[in-house]
Parts: structure tokens; sequence; C-alpha cells
RNA sequence: GCCAGCGUAGCUCAGUCGGUAGAGCAGGCGUUUCGUAAACGUCAGGUCACGGGUUCGAGUCCCGUCGCUGGCUCCA
């Protein structure tokens, strides 16, 4: 009965997707008309897919479009689907087609994918030969598969808003034209529009960006240099204490700290196989008295060292290496995006070595681990993602790949979550699980990665000697669970909006002295309370209460403890969230208690 | 890297037609001593991202460089 009901909603579910996706996509053709009539006989049309929360299109057009001719646009936009005019398919021939869009290259050129039957309009091969199909609404007429909504009037006009412009490559190649995109969204009602615009200004508001800069946590220099992070102390303090937290599970959890160097020679790189498949996000070569030296772009090659520093007994595995390691990697300056994709980084990184016999279960164990951890900072919604071989981008034989992927199949269904398969998506050394955390605003972010690697052992020359006194390669895995601290910093921000749990808060108390003469009660609660462990400060400014309360409400600390003449004569505090509750007077040690009971809680 | 947009005080932003740079907040100093989201006054703060050009004169126009933003591509 339950699973009815589940899969009933699941069904509707998909229906609405798909009538959203239809609105989307004949929202799409809408747009392509009016920029098509804004630039007659100049305007080229790439694809116009619909997309999640909305729908893009790309074109060629004579100048770049400017926000008054989004606006224009969305007016003629919404013209055309008060018009109410049918959309209509069409099945043609090629060389129909190809007459229609004798003057839109980039049709033709989907044309001719089509007919040879090879690749869709993301250029993917697809397995049969499609049929060509046009549509056709007003005046406009688009290479299109569909689905579409059966007349224009479908579309809620006070649901439709044109968002921004981009650059975009045609069929994403670099090497191609770049063209101009439109993105719009499209809902079924204003409401929900209104409600779609609101998660957009929340996430602007939950920017960690903006909130790095508001509550001092970090930021980046322009001569240090972009994609750089400059941890202040607030910031710095939170990564500790997370840090910390982690040093301690992982000391509980079996783990070994290692401490590893931010350069290695050439050698090192070429026999690790990164100056082969990694170079690309390497740096350049530092010259040290005639050798070449890298800036580590990955910590495995030291941790492979110091394995490799005296013979290993299969008594001694697993060896669980961990390292809080730095690594730098070139990313393209377009690329670079606050904490969220930088070019120097930390690594709550570790590698496992293990005997094969030994593998199912450390791979159970780090999946549970990794899992422990993110509830711990608050994560409840998680996706796991098993990559495959890239057979353009592979270390070794087809054949090493399959037991390693299976593995971690095995270890997916084992823990039962839900994972799907990411095809080819795998590094050069191996398949590998990406987990991926949901939000505050149910956005995903990836951080976790658990990497098979059958290639560096064998590449490094690893053994351990086993109990038949013969020599065997031990298996290994990488695996980095909050990711890079400089992410995960970022990804804690928005999904927390700056409002920190308590045991995270840089600041997690404020005691507000009313007038001058409450400050001497206001540092002896203050002192008291740093003595009990917490970080507390006092806010003796010259200023007013209100203000005051302000200050904190903006920096979002946990607790504010008001003190005047009243709390003086019974020895409390008037407590203060940064909700807005005010559950009022308290004694310093019941506020004490309920303080340790929330971080403990991490609440 | 590419396309588009942007870069004025620590932050948010004005600055008209090319005519010698302004506000609020933050900061310093003073007054005020206040009960749950901004008291009042005063002072200071600028190589208008950087470099070049046009001009009698450039924050403003042109070129280049750097950086940022939104995407493309790629990833922790």
């Amino acid at each position: 009965m339950r699973r009815e009901v589940a899969m009933h909603a699941e069904m509707k579910d998909d229906h609405e997707e798909a009538e959203l996706h239809r609105i989307r996509h004949s929202a799409a053709h809408i747009m392509a008309q009016a920029v098509m009539e804004m630039f007659p006989g100049e305007a080229k049309i790439a694809i116009g897919p619909p997309i999640e929360d909305g729908f893009y299109y790309d074109f060629e057009l004579p100048r770049g479009l400017t926000p008054e001719d989004l606006e224009a646009l969305e007016k003629r936009m919404r013209q055309i689907i008060q018009g109410d005019f049918p959309f209509e398919r069409k099945v043609v021939s090629a060389s129909e087609a190809r007459r229609l869009f004798s003057d839109q290259p980039y049709k033709i050129e989907l044309i001719d994918g089509l007919e040879q039957g090879g690749v869709d309009e993301y250029g993917e091969p697809t397995a049969v030969k499609p049929e060509i199909s046009i549509y056709t609404h007003d005046s406009f007429t688009d290479l299109c598969r569909g689905p579409h909504v059966e007349r224009t009037g479908r579309i809620n006009p006070a649901a439709v808003k044109l968002l921004h412009t981009a650059g975009a490559y045609w069929r994403g190649d670099e090497h191609r034209q770049m063209l101009q995109r439109i993105y719009g969204t499209a809902w079924e009602t204003g409401e929900q529009l209104e409600e779609y615009l609101w998660k957009l200004e929340e996430a602007a508001r939950r920017d960690h960006r903006r909130l790095g800069r508001e509550l001092d946590l970090y930021s980046v220099s322009d001569e240090v240099g972009p994609g750089l992070i400059l941890w202040h102390p607030k910031g710095g303090l939170v990564r500790k204490i997370s840090e910390d937290y982690c040093r301690a599970e992982h000391a509980a959890g079996g783990y070994d700290f290692v401490y590893s160097p931010h350069i290695g020679k050439s050698q090192l790189w070429e026999t690790s196989g990164h100056l082969d498949w990694f170079r690309e996000n390497m740096y350049s070569p530092i010259d040290i008295e005639g050798q070449h030296y890298y800036l580590k772009p990955m910590n495995c090659p030291f941790h492979l060292q110091i394995y490799k520093s005296q013979t290993r007994s299969y008594r001694d595995l697993p060896l669980r290496y961990a390292e809080w390691g730095t690594v730098y990697r070139y990313e393209r300056s377009g690329v670079l995006h606050g904490l969220l994709r930088v070019r120097g980084f930390t690594q709550d990184d570790a590698h496992l070595f293990c005997r094969p016999d030994q593998m199912p279960v450390e791979i159970d164990r780090v999946l549970q681990f990794c899992l422990q951890l993110l509830r711990a900072f608050g994560f409840r919604e998680f996706q796991a993602y098993l990559a495959t071989r890239n057979p353009d981008k592979a270390a070794g034989e087809p054949e090493q790949w399959v037991a390693p992927t299976e593995a971690l199949r095995a270890a997916l269904e084992r823990a039962q979550i839900s994972y799907r398969i990411d095809e080819g998506e795998a590094t050069f050394y191996g398949p590998k699980i990406d987990l991926k955390v949901k939000d505050a605003l149910s956005r995903a972010w990836q951080l976790s990665t658990i990497q098979f690697d059958f290639t560096l052992p064998e590449r490094f020359g690893l053994t351990y000697v086993g109990e038949d006194g013969k020599e065997h390669q031990p298996y290994m895995i990488h695996r980095a669970l909050l990711g890079s601290m400089e992410r995960f910093m970022g990804v804690l921000i928005e999904h927390f909006g700056g409002s920190f749990p308590v045991w995270l808060s840089p600041v997690q108390a404020v005691v507000i002295p009313i007038a001058d003469r409450h400050v001497e009660y206001a540092r002896r609660v203050a002192e008291t309370l740093a003595t009990g462990g917490l970080r507390v400060n006092v806010n003796d400014r010259n200023e007013r209460m209100n203000a005051k309360i302000r200050d904190a409400q903006t920096q979002k600390i946990p607790y504010m403890l008001v003190v005047g003449d009243k709390e003086i004569a019974n020895g409390s505090v008037a407590l203060r969230l940064r909700s807005g509750e005010n559950p009022g007077p308290v004694s310093i040690d019941a506020f004490q208690k309920r303080a340790a009971q929330e971080i403990a809680g991490h609440v």
C-alpha cells in the first residue's frame, strides 16, 4: 500500500516534470522567435532545450545583447503567448529540412547529424536513427524533437522571465564558435515564479563570498593572486574547529597522521603518472640546482614513499595515512569562484593500503565514516555517483578496471545508498565514488571522493610480505571526505547562511551591558563563561543596547546575553537568540548548561 | 582561456555634456548611560584597478594589462 502511494506520487512528479519541460521547451521557441524578429535575417539559432528550473537558447547575433534587449524580448514573448498560436509538429525528410533551414548553419549541422543517425543536438551518439521533425508556431519553425505544449497560450505569461545572458560554445567545444546564450525560467503559475525568484535571492543572501566579507571569515587579495585564500581569524577558527573535530574522529577511526612537503622532484611525478595524466592542472616546474621540482597537485606520491620507507608485513595492514595536505592546481582564470573553485586548497586527504581480502571492509568503513562526518556537520541528504573508466584517459588495461569498479559498486549496495553510474567519469588511475550533499536550499555540492587506485602501487612497486613469505601488491584507496577545506567551508557557509551551529560559531556569545555601570558585571560573566570554554566577547562599545543587539544579529552570534540592573541584582543574564527568540532571564549556570548541551549536540 | 558585463573611500553606492571627487555605513575623538535590530556631534579617510593615448583639461572618450561577476569547459 505504502509502496503504491509512493509510486503514484512519483508518477505525478514525472507528469508535472514533463509538463513543465514542455512549457519551458516551448518558451524557448517563443524566445527564439522574438530574437529572430529582433535581428531579421541576421540571427542564427543553435539549440534551445529546457533545463532544471528553466530553459536557454543559443544564438549567433550581430551584436551583444543588453539587459534592455531582454526586457523587449520578454515583452514580445508575452504577445506571442497571448496570440495563442498552436504548436504544429511535422515530420520532414532531410532534404526538406535542409531547404527549410538553408540560412541556418547550426541547424544544417544538426540535420547532418540526424541524417547520419550518429549524434543528437548535444553531439552525443544516438542508438537509433531518429526521424526529423519540425515544430511551428506563429511565424517560427524550429528543428525539434519536441514535445511541446499544444498552444502558446498554454504558457502563463506571468510565469515567464528572462534572467541573463552568457557566452556558450557551440556544442560546448571551446574550439568552436562562441554563441550568446539567453537563460530564462518558466513555471505554471506566477506564484511558482515568485518562489523561484525568492530562492535565487535567498541563494544570493547566502552567497559565501558576501558572507565571507560580512562575517570577516576570509578574503582574496589581488596582490597575492586569484584563487588563493587568506583565512581571517574568524574563518580560520571555524576551519580549525572543523579540522580538530575531524582529526579526533580520524584518530578514533584508526588513521595515522603524516605530513609531506609542498614540492617534489619531477621524477616522482613521472613515476606517479601525474606528468602524463594531470600535467594540464600542474604549475610550471621550479628549478632547484638544475633539478625540476613540481608544486604538488596531490598528496599521494608522498604517502606512497612513506609506505615504502620500510618493509611491510601483511600484519601491518591496513595502513591509513591521513594528511590535511595543501595542493596546488592550475585552474583557468574564468572558472575561479570564491572558496568553491580555487588554485590552492587543503584536502582532508588519506590513503588506505590494504590486502585484497581487507578491501571490501575498508571501503565499507570509509563510506560509513564519511557519512558519519558529514552528518556531524549538519548534512542529511546524500547522492552517490560511481564513476567508471574513461577509455580516452585511463591508465592500465581495461580488464584491471573490472574488479575495483565492482568492489565499489558492491560497497554502495552494502551501504544502501542510492547511487548513479557516471559512465567514463573516473580519474586516470581508477574508478571512484563521489558523494554529493544537499544543502538547506536543496542544492547539491560535491564534497567526498573515494577513489580506487590500482596503478600507483604498481608504479611505485609497493609490496608487503604475505603469510606465505612472498611479496604481494597492496590495494590502495584515495579518499577525501570533506573534500577540500576551502570548498567545504564555502558550502558550510551557504548551508547555514552564515548562522553556524554553536559548536562551529567563531563567537558563541556576546555579553551586552546596557549602560557603563554594567560593564564590570558583564566582564565577570564573560570571564566565567570563557573559563567554562565558551567563546565569548563583551560589547562595551559606547553604543545603545539596541545597536549592540543589531551588531550581534548581523554577525549571527548564537547567544546574546543582555545584562542590566535586574541581572546584576539576581546574578543572571537575559538571553536572546539570533533567531529573534527571547527566552529572557536565566541564571549563568542554567545558560552554561544550555550552551554545553547545544554545543555537544552540534545544534 | 573564451563571450558578455563590471572595477570610484574598509563596505554599499552617487558622480549630468569631458571642467579639478560625494553620501550612508564602518573607523578615530567627544557628548549621551539608554531594556531586545541603527543615539547625537565631530574628525579623518581617494594614485577614481594599473599603464598608455586623445584633449587646453579625463573618474568620464580610445587602446592595452590586471582583477571581479554570469556562463561555456573542467574539477576538490
